[in-house]
DNA sequence: CCTAGTTACGTACACCGTACGTAGTGCGCT
DNA sequence: AGCGCACTACGTACGGTGTACGTAACTAGG
């Protein structure tokens, strides 16, 4: 019998059930399911052994009969969103197609804040993420490239989508556990950015700060939206990208 | 007296020393390079309030008169390595030094590993990054367009960076504190990978599995490069793109 | 000079991941 | 058929974490 753990292990190669002793109790949906739900609900930090443990009301040990590492339990959380994408038939127009994809993928990041945090450390592509990612290149058939360069898009793309997400939600998820609210936060970091510009030591940060107050607050939908379309440009063969 | 923390605050807005009282032992610098000499010696997860003050020789609730919460060492952390940032005179050629600036980048994130997982959570912009975000407006002066659309392309580029620099050296920092090694793992996963692609539920990503078997290992600095010229090439007048 | 605001830091608390041991359960093999 | 073993379940315990709070020493501003 070797020791616990000493070996690399992909949690999706561990059989749900192997035949041999009583029929788990809950399943790895099971477990997933009940961590998005403290994740939503409380924030990430929340989602401790214990806490999930409790959720789906058992002993928190028992949790290790599932789940050899929290790390895992991390891994099926961010499987288990994936399997709320939205897959549609490709219609044919692949720029359209894959900003559809982003935009959704955004909404999917929105209703879930937790997700950039945790994609930052591991991954391993589960069940979920592999069918999204079959899907993407489905939508990139009509797309005159090699299979190599098409991933190269997709990652960049899903690169862009996540940073992006990730910036536009990082106060929100950070506020949810201080006694201030994420206006009042944001209020004090711009104040002292301003302060800073003021100094005079970033000329040309000062004039991007001013060019910003000029035509009031940004909008991050839109600045999203052109990033994504200059991603895609830069991998159309008709604006002169090759291969 | 207000309660401690009920309002938002700005590390770098707290003037390191205020005249009154004892003057500190430390300075931001030194908490600042001790954290990072843990995190680069021994990983992100040893970094803990009781590490640093130890590595600093002090006790560890003292480390709280310079550090209100443990996210601010970790601002601190960040903007130290940005210290880092080799900024050299521009060439004109806005996008060799744009290239540059994201090698030399990556370079950054190669010493200091726990870098973009860092940058997933927070941020806040200390002098070092604004002062390399300055640098980033500096080479991009050639360019025609508008501040708005520079900062979208350093963010975007930057973001690119990031995610792809992370991607590398994730199961490098996770392997860390395991008994097996990178390659074990990576063998692993690659091993699941082809397992799952075999099934046949994922036609066109076994294509791509297939097409990247043939042509040996990834040259992931070939891909990072590639990348870089995508984005920037998404960003150049000259290709057709606008404003 | 005095006193208010600092620095320094020990103690204490709640919570974390998880190693380990034990008891019960039911499949697979002989 | 029945034995044995792999499995589930889970309580206890340990070494770690962030940090609230209290106290003593110190020093610049009024």
């Amino acid at each position: 019998m070797a020791a616990r753990g000493a070996e690399p292990e992909v949690i999706w190669s561990r059989p749900e059930r192997t035949g041999r002793g009583p029929r788990p109790t809950y399943s790895r949906a099971d477990i997933a399911a009940a961590a998005v739900r403290i994740a939503d609900a409380q924030g990430l930090e929340a989602v401790s052994m214990r806490h999930v443990a409790a959720e789906l009301g058992c002993g928190t040990m028992s949790l290790y009969n599932y789940v050899p590492r929290k790390e895992d339990l991390h891994e099926l959380m961010i499987d288990a969103v994936g399997a709320e994408h939205d897959i549609k038939e490709p219609s044919g127009d692949w720029r359209a197609d894959m900003i559809r994809n982003a935009h959704e993928t955004r909404a999917l990041m929105r209703r879930h804040p937790w997700v950039p945090r945790l994609m930052a450390g591991v991954y391993g592509f589960g069940p979920n993420t592999l069918r999204y990612l079959e899907h993407c290149l489905t939508c990139l058939e009509p797309l005159d490239l090699s299979y190599g360069t098409k991933m190269e898009l997709v990652a960049l793309l899903n690169g862009v989508v996540t940073t992006y997400t990730a910036n536009e939600l990082a106060t929100a998820e950070r506020t949810r556990s201080m006694p201030w609210s994420e206006e009042e936060e944001n209020a004090v970091r711009m104040a002292y950015l301003g302060s800073q510009v003021a100094t005079g030591a970033y000329p040309r940060l000062a004039a991007a700060f001013m060019e910003g107050a000029d035509s009031g607050p940004i909008d991050l939908e839109a600045v999203f939206e052109r990033a994504l379309g200059r991603v895609l440009d830069a991998y159309d063969p008709k604006r002169g990208a090759e291969r």
